[in-house]
Parts: C-alpha cells; sequence; structure tokens
DNA sequence: CACGGTCTTTGAAATGTTTCAATGACGGTT
DNA sequence: AACCGTCATTGAAACATTTCAAAGACCGTG
C-alpha cells in the first residue's frame, strides 16, 4: 500500500486508470470531466486516503489560499473579537485565517511579517505596534494586500479600518457631563498610542466646549492599558486631596476600566455612586463586571470582517483603490454610571 | 528590475554571479561556503529583496515549519492562554504557529483539520469538541503528530496534557466546606463534557468523604460554560426556598463564576458573606472581578507548553512514546470564599 | 465514407526550492 | 613536475501540483 508515502495525484491517477492531468481537473474543474470518470477517480481518492498538498498547488498556481492577522496583545479580548470578524469574512471567502500575537513587542512582529511574507500569504491584516514603522513600507513596496486596523498610517499607502475616536472621547466625556460631573479623570497611556492620545483630545474638547474648566479633567497616566494598571491608577485617584478628587473617570479601554472598578470597590467606594467609570471597547467582560460597565463600544467584528474585504479586494479586483474606512464608536450605557440625584 | 516579478534563487544567483546550488547552501549551510561568496550572495539577496518561497522549500525538503493549534472557544480567555503557551514553545523551535478556532463547532472543526492536513503541519494540537470524534483517529491513522489539550482519549493511541479535574473538584469542594459551608451548589453543563463531568464528580466524592449529606451538594445544570448562563443559574439559585439555597457555589468555570458573581450582587447579594463563589481555571480576569474570586488554578501556559512539547517530540524523536501528562491543579483563594464569622 | 464539430483526455512544461554526486581549483608534498 | 587531499562550487534530478495546447473519440451530416 504505497509503503508509507502518502498518496499523491500520480498514484490516484494510476488507480483510477487516468492520466495525472485528469485527476487535477477532477479538483479543480469538476464540471470539465465526464460523470463516469469523475467518479472514478472520486472513488480512487477516497480508498488511498488522497489529501492534496497544498504546498505544491500553491507553488504551481502563484496564488494561496489563506489571509494573516496580526494581532497586537492576545491578552486583550478586543483582539479576538476582530479576529472573529476576519474569520467569518474568510470563511465566506473559502479561506484559511493564520492568526499571530506580537504581544506588543516590535521584533516579534517583524518575525512574524518575515514568516508571513516567505508564506506568500493572499493578504495581511495587522493592528501594528507602531503605524509608522518601515516595515510596514516594506510590504506596501513589495505590493503584499495590507490592511492597518485600529490604527491609521499618514499617507494614504494602505487601507485602514478604525473607529473615530476622538468622537469616542467626546461622547464619553458628554455622558459623564450630562450626568454632572463637574471634575473627571481621564487614565491612559501612553499617549504615544494613537488611540490614547485621541480619545484624550476627544475628551478635551467636549470638555472645553461644554464650558467647564480644563484644570477639571485631570489626566491620569499609565503605563499600559492593562487591568494592572487600572488598579494601580485607582490608588493614585483615591490618594488625591478630596477637594481635587473626581467624581467620574473615562478609561482608555475596557481593561484600564475593569481594574479600576475592581480597586475602587475593594477601597470601598460606591459605583457609581462615589465614582461613576466609563470604558473603552465594550469587550464581553465589561458587561459581565460586578457593577457593569458603561462603555464605548467599538464594533469589533464589524472591523475585522471590513477589514477583511478591503484585503481582498486589493488582492483580487485590478482597479482596487485604498481607503481608510471609519467607523462610529457609540455610548453602551450601563450601571457604572447610572444617573442618580447628585449633590450640587 | 525582474520586470515586477518577485525574485527567486535563480535571480540571485545571475545577480551574485554563481550558481543557483550556491545560493541554497548559503541559507542552509552557510558554513560550507567561503566567506567571500557568501558575502557577495548575501548582498545580493539584500539588493533583490528575495524572500525564499516556504511552499517550494516545504515541497522539496519534505517538512513544514510550522505547528497548528485547534482551540475549542475564543471567547474563553483561558484558550488564549494555552495557546501562548504552545506560542513560546514554538518561538523556541523556530516554528511558526496556526491557531484555528472551531468555536465548539464539530464541523468547523473538521474543516480547520482538513485545510492543515493540506498543509502538512508538523503537528497539531487541539482541544477537540468531542475527544472520542473518529476524524481524530484519521489524523493518528495518518500518522500526523497530534496532542489532545485539556481533554483525554480513551486508549492510549495519542499523547494528551490535562489537569486533574477530579482533584480539582475535590480541593474547590473542601475548600468551601473548611470555611464552614453545609450546603453547595454545583453549577456547570453540559455534563457530556468530561472536564464537568469529572469535577463533579470529585466534588461528590470529598463531600461525602468529609460526611455531608449528599442531598446537601445541589447541582445546578447549565446548557454551556458562559458567562450569561453563570447569570441565569444564579437566578434560579436565587429562587430556590431559603432553607434549600445554598451558602456557597462552586462552578465549572470562571465564566460561570463571573456570571454568577454579577448576578448576585446585581441583586444585592454579599460576596462571601451571602453567597461564596468558587471558580475554575483562574483566568485573568478572576483576579480582577469586583470580587477579587476564589479560583483552582490550571497552568495553563504550562499545559501549553507541555503538549508543544509533546507533538515536536512525536514528530522528530523515531522512538517516541505516547505519554498522557497530567498536572495538578491548585486553590488560588481570594476574596470570594473569604474566611468571617459564620452563624451555625 | 469523408468531414467537421463537440466533448474528453492526455502529455509535457513549468513553478522555486533542496540535495547530492561530481567537478574544479588550489596548495603542499614528494 | 606529478600527485594527492581538501575545500568550494556546480548541475541536474526531484518534490506534487497546475495549466494548456494538442490529440482522440464519438457522432451526425452531407
Amino acid at each position: 500500500m504505497l509503503n508509507g508515502r502518502t498518496p499523491s495525484v500520480k498514484d490516484v491517477a494510476a488507480a483510477a486508470g487516468v492520466s495525472l492531468g485528469t485527476v487535477s481537473n477532477v479538483m479543480n474543474r469538476p464540471e470539465v470531466v465526464s460523470a463516469r470518470t469523475r467518479e472514478r477517480v472520486e472513488r480512487a481518492m477516497a480508498e488511498l486516503g488522497f489529501v492534496r498538498n497544498e504546498s505544491a498547488r500553491q507553488l504551481r498556481a502563484g496564488t494561496s489560499r489563506t489571509l494573516a492577522y496580526v494581532m497586537l496583545d492576545g491578552t486583550n479580548p478586543f483582539f479576538h473579537d476582530v479576529a472573529q470578524g476576519i474569520e467569518f469574512a474568510a470563511e465566506d471567502a473559502d479561506l484559511s485565517l493564520f492568526i499571530c500575537n506580537s504581544n506588543s513587542r516590535a521584533a516579534r512582529e517583524e518575525v512574524h511579517l518575515d514568516r508571513l511574507l516567505q508564506q506568500r500569504v493572499q493578504g495581511i491584516l495587522i493592528t501594528p505596534v507602531d503605524p509608522a514603522a518601515p516595515h510596514l513600507d516594506e510590504l506596501v513596496r513589495r505590493g503584499v494586500p495590507l490592511v492597518i486596523v485600529d490604527r491609521v498610517r499618514g499617507a494614504d499607502s494602505c487601507c485602514s479600518v478604525a473607529v473615530d475616536d476622538v468622537l469616542g472621547g467626546r461622547i464619553a466625556v458628554e455622558h459623564l457631563a450630562e450626568q454632572g460631573h463637574t471634575r473627571v479623570a481621564f487614565i491612559g497611556g501612553p499617549e504615544s498610542i494613537g488611540q490614547v492620545h485621541e480619545r484624550l483630545q476627544g475628551a478635551r474638547e467636549i470638555w472645553e466646549s461644554l464650558g467647564h474648566d480644563p484644570e477639571d479633567l485631570i489626566y491620569l497616566p499609565t503605563d499600559s492599558l492593562s487591568v494592572a494598571e487600572g488598579r494601580s491608577a485607582g490608588e493614585r485617584l483615591a490618594g488625591l486631596a478630596a477637594r481635587r478628587r473626581p467624581t467620574a473617570a473615562f478609561c482608555a479601554n475596557d481593561l484600564l476600566a475593569l481594574g479600576l472598578l475592581q480597586q475602587s470597590i475593594g477601597a470601598g467606594l460606591r459605583v457609581p455612586d462615589d465614582l461613576a467609570i466609563v470604558g473603552f471597547d465594550d469587550i464581553e467582560f465589561a458587561a459581565a463586571a460586578a457593577v457593569p460597565l458603561t462603555s464605548v463600544r467599538q464594533p469589533r467584528q464589524e472591523l475585522g470582517r471590513a477589514a477583511a474585504q478591503l484585503v481582498l479586494d486589493e488582492a483580487t479586483n485590478p482597479n482596487h483603490r485604498h481607503q481608510q474606512l471609519q467607523f462610529q464608536p457609540e455610548l453602551v450605557a450601563r450601571a457604572s454610571t447610572a444617573t442618580r440625584a447628585r449633590a450640587l
């Protein structure tokens, strides 16, 4: 029985008594081969347990059947939701999705990109550590279909899909202001992350346009966007003099908000009565928190799906035009900012 | 400039004025080629922007450079931690990791496995929907290195890596009993999942061996292991007659526990005073919950790492023996079961 | 019965690598 | 000057597929 080797089209052809080209036709254009031989070939395949060798196929056909997503941070569920969206789109297009994780390390990201290039994947989706990194230009120069997810690049040298983060900042703070808060903290960092910068910018814009004193929007910087940093920000918040202490906090993402929530409750504060909290992303765990978290919702799966469609367009449509898609975020109000009678 | 085509070894050879075999040597056994020509070839590669075609390499060399993990449920962070562990091991072995997600659907799992077979990946790690599924046998028969993660298969037809779930159930309930609870709920399901079954079994064993009435260990079945199901179990719990209502709950995983916690707090219960809660897995969000969750910790990354090592051994070591590795779980006590004076 | 047309099947080339036996170059030793 | 050994390079075959021009088979028509 083929002495162990895994059977090739040649073996199938021999078993079915046809030429090797015919076997290939059965797989790639079944309509061209007569019903009788097709059936014979298919039976031979089943009997031998034939599995097409994708490397050989790709080598000869010159086209890969996989997409890749390089995600930024595997510990943040947000990116998995994006990946899920991409996966659905890939499934529809009958492609495989290769998921990599750079863990926010530029070096790792580069290794992954290099591998993907070697693999000749059909397109790359990426949430980069640094959208301006030169190795991304490199991809563009090479002509690899590329879409930046949840970030944007200066020049429109490639497609990107993102959310209007300035607007996100505005609606979060507007919501807090409506609840009567007059001193609000913004928690997030480092500011070098575009997202953080823009959410803060939106927050400041609306705050001032509502006639509040810029001094009353307090920026508490963090080193990263993690639960632990949220806790530590909570401690710093608690350490502020009572008359300077904010009654509400807007966190640059939900992980921070969850950390802050935990620390606050642990310290005996009531949420939202003593401290109202707004997060960003609206990950599943935001709704599942002890005090369900108000959050600025990003259409996470939609983001992924749209990105996949763009990359496919670039890969297949000869007169593709790069686009910078922008989605609108939307506020999901929950208990962590619930309205109540507020002492003035 | 090569009129658009991406350069091949042939182009590099021409540019460097050497034979094509020499270029290959530079990549695969640099020690055999003289320093001068090696340098010349490397310069040519850099100038042309040569990237090795992995399909061709794999086709000829007959060996793939990637591992694959088919995860069961992308919405559960537990599996991402496992994946992370695999990724580290793969990184050490200089391999790529292909991550797929079956979303608990057997059909999707099968599609993924088929693709991976076509890709001729070096080995497959999987947390299967059903460990007894025939398509897994198929893989074994084909001789694909295979490791089952976080489940076990009856016969030792392949390697597996798991945690002692019976023990996990025992230590969870033992802990609750030590805190003085005399009526405890077990929340989880469906029981057809091996994990659930064994954790329940462990719970019952220790409960009875401590001299408690089996009737006082109340089984509240759920349809799945999600946050939403946890909430719904909480409602059922609240609906029980006061004299039958448990003072503690052991949940088959952390998602359930998080849902239960949220529902309970929302309903005005104090945790742990009115209801103590133990989860399972110890995902990051367990510690980050409003009331930090006591949980039975699985060594998640270790699980992945060990699984990767097994699959590599099977792939490379000719006298590999299948092993069923079992890790010990360990209780991480947090506020959700904190000791307090208990009314008897 | 020759011709033309349609529908199937075939055979060979091509894809980009790796591998390995064979060749070549170069010094040093007799 | 002939010979030998070492070290570096070369050339061709092989891997499993796809593609496409060309050949064959079959049938009806004139």
